[in-house]
DNA sequence: TATTATTGTAACATATTGATACAATGAAAA
DNA sequence: TTTTCATTGTATCAATATGTTACAATAATA
């Protein structure tokens, strides 16, 4: 049982934390074609949801974001990104929470800090899923990976974050190089493009997309070739930060 | 005075709002080639600060943000979109509003709610300067127009909020369609182009502006002309907000 | 009526992206 | 070992988009 738990459930006012005030992030993998989502698995209550936090009072929002994403994933430096905060009191949905509770054996009083209304700030992150080791939190049962394509009901307005997140990446796909963050270090082009066409959902023209992301110059050659296929071998590749001019 | 002074002072734990959350709100204009943003100027004290607000307990937080808009430039239907979230526990800075209080009269205790941290919400808006009626808050003397060349110093973050705002305005310019906002209804094409031209802080070639616009079908010739100088007059144009397939 | 500055657009040059083709080649099959 | 096969890397050309120059049209002013 991790620290977490022991403070929220000891923590029945919430106090330490900013009041009202959430985390939830949506954290992208990618594996076999597939993009993934982590999310947090309620058992016996048929909830899913995504991993989130609070912030502690002398704590910045960025980092209290990071915590959470360490420890769901035991990740440190991974590409985090603040996309929406999320402030409609439509969210404010108690009875998915009293079930989770309820569940673990905790019938919490009306009043309780975690049935309140929450203003929460959404974080997507992009992680390696071969480096990912999902751990769920202190009120959950596991965390998993879950397809984008055949996702569970989502608990609150979780779906919709989900697909808020997923439209931001998208449009930053298109102006930033972050695609690679979610690939393990090496790669061939052929897993680059791959990535692309299921992040953007549609097919791009092999050469072209070759052409392009050789032309901006943030792809450096690795000497040893892949080995697997009965055809000639791709290169492989890792990202270069810094653009040589 | 307006109702909204009333509370602020008279609600001295701040009930009724969420707490530690806040709107800043970044409005622009744009008037006489230059881009122009909303400050609230606090006399006898040397700052000035973004405008904004309180969200109510019961109020979505783009309600919220709407209702500050509305506020301070008697406007609705406006441009208005939320951009990030600012969470840094280093925004936390009490001095300036202690002062800014002492100014009006008011000593209030250290635990005042308006001492407390606050997490900000920033929206930015787009908005025809021509219509705008900037009107003061309840702790603020007068609500002015800056040039964003050329801006005082602002109150705690409120500089990189603006700064932030801007990058976000130039990013959404190039994939919406969102800088008619800024003009009158009825605008030349050479109005376009150097609100464009302003707002990017950089030359645009004239005829491939002309041809770019026009090919997105978007703007409508008004029958019209304009008047006002001695060459060839311009159309007038008006933006339509669906495009004819 | 001539002058002047600016507009609308054509025409061409250059750059970017889309589409097709093909030689290279590493493994598996013959 | 040789042949077959699928896929890769890149060249080539086509289509589209953007940068550049040029020029006729024209509304106010002189």
């Amino acid at each position: 049982m991790d620290s977490e738990f022991k403070k929220q459930e000891l923590n029945v006012t919430g106090e330490g934390y900013l009041p009202g005030l959430a985390i939830d992030a949506v954290i992208f993998g990618f594996h076999e074609n597939e993009l993934k989502v982590l999310l947090l698995t309620y058992k016996n209550t048929g909830f899913f949801a995504l991993p989130g936090g609070f912030i502690y009072e002398n704590e910045d929002v960025n980092e209290a974001a990071r915590r959470v994403l360490f420890h769901r994933t035991g990740l440190k430096d991974i590409f985090l990104e603040q996309f929406y905060t999320f402030g409609d009191k439509s969210r404010h949905d108690v009875e998915p929470l009293k079930t989770i509770m309820g569940a673990r054996g905790f019938i919490p009083k009306d009043d309780h800090w975690l049935l309140g209304r929450f203003v929460s700030i959404g974080y997507y992150a992009l992680v390696d899923f071969t480096k990912v080791n999902p751990a769920p939190d202190s009120i959950s049962d596991s965390c998993d990976w879950f397809n984008l394509t055949d996702l569970p009901n989502l608990m609150q307005d979780h779906g919709n974050i989900i697909s808020k997140a997923l439209d931001t990446l998208r449009l930053d796909l298109d102006h930033k190089l972050i695609g690679f963050n979610l690939l393990p270090e090496i790669f061939t082009m052929g897993d680059l493009q791959s990535l692309y066409e299921t992040i953007l959902n549609k097919k791009l023209i092999r050469a072209a997309f070759q052409r392009k992301m050789l032309s901006m110059g943030v792809l450096e050659r690795v000497a040893k070739k892949w080995t697997g296929g009965a055809h000639k071998a791709p290169y492989l590749y890792k990202f270069v930060s810094e653009k040589k001019a």
